[in-house]
This record gives C-alpha cells, sequence and structure tokens, in this order.
DNA sequence: GTGGTCTAGACCACC
DNA sequence: GTGGTCTAGACCACG
C-alpha cells in the first residue's frame, strides 16, 4: 500500500512517513490499526530495516504512532490530526516545487498539462 | 536575473542551473551571449564563486556553455536544446513532486488549489 | 593501487579518474567492487577528500561507477564501456602528446627511445 | 609553419614556443633569421596577440630570441642549444604522457601502436 | 580581467 | 559508518 521510489531525492523514511500520513488521510488506516512490524515492512518494501525504523520512531515522537512494547505499533488517537498537518506540509513542498519549475522555464500552461497527465497516469 | 532559495532542499549550484536553462528557454539569454564572470554573480547571488564554478562546469559538460579561455564562459550554440531537455526534465521532477503529494493524502481540488496560490503569490 | 603525480600538470581528480579506469580496464576491479570510502582514499593518496569526491561525483556522471545512499561507491554495470572509451580517450591524447612532441622537433628515433626508457623505467 | 591546436590543453603560448623551438631543431630557421612579427603571427594564427607577445616574451628571457628595438625579434646566436634543451624538455614531457597513459590501462602494444599510427598520419 | 584546482573544515543527511 | 553541499581563501595559469 506504500510506494518507495529510490530514485527520488526524497529520503526513503521520508517516503515511508508520508505514506503512512496519506493512508490515514484516505482513511485507509484508523486509529488503533497495528502498522506493519518493522521487519516485514523493511522485506516488502526492499528497504533497510534501519530506514522504517528510522521512520516509526520519528512517527513516534510525532504523536502519530504509539508502540507498545512487545505488541507492535499502532495508529494513535491523533493521528487525524498529524495526518492533516503532512498533509500542509505537502502542499507547501508541491508548491515550492512549482516555483521551482516555473524558474526553470515551464509555462503555466505546461504545469497544468503536466498536473493533467499524472492525473491520468494515475487513473489507468 | 536568477532566484536563490537558500532554505530549499534543491542545491544552490543546481538552482543556478535551471534558472540559466530556464532564461535561454525563456528567450532572456541567446546564444553568444556571455555569462556572468563567476565572481561576479557569486557577489550578485551572495553565493561563494566556488558554487558558481560548480554550476557552471557542469553546464559546459552538459554542452549547454562553451567556456573561452582567460575570457569568460558563453552560451553555446546547442544550449537551446540543452534548455529544453531541461525544461522537460523539470517537468517530469514536477510530476515525481505531484505523485508524492497523491501519496501524501493531497486530492486533486487541492493540488489545483496549490497551482492556483502559488500563479497568484508569483503575480503579486 | 593508483598512483598520483603531484608535480603533473594533469588535475589530481583527472588522476584518480583515469586511475580507476585503468583498474577495470585490468581487470583489477570489477563490476560490484566497491570504492575506498571517499575519506579512505583521501587518508591512503594524501589527497583532500573533496578532491576524492569530485572525482567520484564525476565518474558517477559518467555511468562509472554507482553511489548507494549512506553505503558507499560501486563499479557498476556498464562500468567496462566507460573503462574502454577512457582508454581510448588515453591512446588520443596519447597520440596528441606525440603530435606536441614532433612539433617540439623531436625525431621518431627519440620518440621510440622514449618509449623504451619509460618501459625500462617502469619494470625497475 | 607552425600548428596551433585550441583545444589542447597545452598552453596557445607554450605551443608557439615549441614551434619555434621545433622549427630550428629542424633546422627550417637559423641564427640571424627574423621571426614574423607580432600582429602578423596573430593574424596568421587566429590568436590573440597578447599570446603572441608572452611567447616571445619568454623566448627572449630563454635567450632564444633577440629582439632589436623597432625592428622586430631575431633567432639569437645560442637559438641552437636552447631548441636542444627543449627537446629534451619535450622528451621529458612525452615520457610523462606514457606514464600517465599506462596508467589509464594502455598496453606497451597500444602504445607502440599509437606512434605508428601517428607516424603515418603525418607522412600523409 | 578571466577560469581552474586544491585545501581546510563545517554542517547536514542517510543507512 | 557513508556521501553531499557549502564556505573560505590560497594559488596558478591564460589572455
Amino acid at each position: 500500500m506504500i510506494t518507495i521510489d529510490d530514485r527520488s531525492a526524497v529520503p526513503i523514511f521520508e517516503q515511508i512517513k508520508s505514506g503512512l500520513r496519506g493512508l490515514v488521510a484516505r482513511g485507509l488506516l484508523k486509529q488503533g490499526d497495528q502498522v506493519p512490524a518493522i521487519r516485514n515492512l523493511a522485506e516488502t518494501l526492499l528497504v533497510n530495516p534501519n530506514t522504517i525504523a528510522r521512520a516509526y520512531r520519528e512517527l513516534i515522537l510525532e504523536g502519530f504512532l504509539e508502540s507498545r512494547r512487545g505488541e507492535g505499533n499502532y495508529i494513535s488517537s491523533n493521528a487525524h490530526s498529524c495526518a492533516n498537518s503532512g498533509v500542509s506540509r505537502a502542499k507547501e513542498q508541491l508548491r515550492e516545487s512549482i516555483r521551482l519549475s516555473r524558474r526553470s522555464g515551464l509555462s503555466w500552461k505546461e504545469i497544468h498539462v503536466a498536473v493533467q497527465e499524472t492525473k491520468e497516469e494515475e487513473s489507468r
């Protein structure tokens, strides 16, 4: 359910963090749900377990996850608000990318086209 | 004519590279034009000369700039195609950011809003 | 395994690049092998880490090396072809030096002697 | 009679210096002969006059040329020995290039082939 | 005046 | 542990 792009400039642990927040924002994961065990997810995503551990650790600090010792990690009760603030952060990052593409010479028309194309790509 | 954002995750030398490519793509700089001297631009942008030198060096490797010994750096004859490929690269990066923001839970509507807001911000 | 000549007119980072390409061309380094860590090699060759970093960075751009985040740099799968094109480049540069020495007045006999002497020097 | 390669890493003024020394070494220019006027040679070789001036200046310091004020520059009486020392310097440079090509992975056979090919190229 | 190389060392990020 | 970026400043070479 989470997609990793290792060629991306965005750190893998960030991709995991925003991936999980996105799942909550979209309602695919709810308060109290258990998230996959570190080793499990590492195997699934073909990623170093340390990287997963770091993502979880930061999500715990953030109050998005709760760790129950010996049991696993669970979506916390205030995960929703974390997810929402994650969404606004994502929006701000997107705006920065848009500004950057402008400086590289893209016209607004091209930017709209890019949005459209990505939308169609996704619905396939 | 080039804008630098020190807070951006995108390295400064990359911002300079795409800035120059953008200037050519928008027709503000043409084949044969001289680009600012390294130390000059460094002073203008409040950036270390080494950083400018690195941007220029990579643009030369790319064939976008030509260096004439002891004279300076000039927009090369095939800079236009480099600029265009730079534009498509920028477009591809934008699409990646859009995908990423989707994974973080942004709706298509929110993405359109972000584009709109950035547009208005720029025209101010 | 790489030799640096600080008195040479050839920049150190270029010597490192051709040194590595040479190691692959001679089969002493193979696809998938890890190259020394930047700080490591810097210490061994008594050279500034930045200089090594530059050589590695350019070899990555060239497709000769692959960098795995936080892990290190590795000989890429198509390093062999890069090494070969490096060898032809070296050959072309040698021919240019020969032409230059001709223009400086060396006879072909003297050139053969120079080759012979360098050969003997190396085998010592 | 002198060939310039502006793409070469060897500075143009050095190419001119060794070119002149080569002409003497090969007997095409003798003691007392006048060398071309700076502006003249600059025009012929499509080179900045400053560059010619620098080459001449250094050849004068070296004792290879003599300047007679208002008249021009002439091959000096001990030009021959300068030319000879130039030849040995050229030989040493050639040997360094050979060592460099070795480090880039060239075999001795390939080096001999390169010499042979350059020879044939010249006789055409 | 121009660019090119190198050093030194700081700081940040990822694994 | 790894690499990446940036700054500061020195030094050299070409035109």
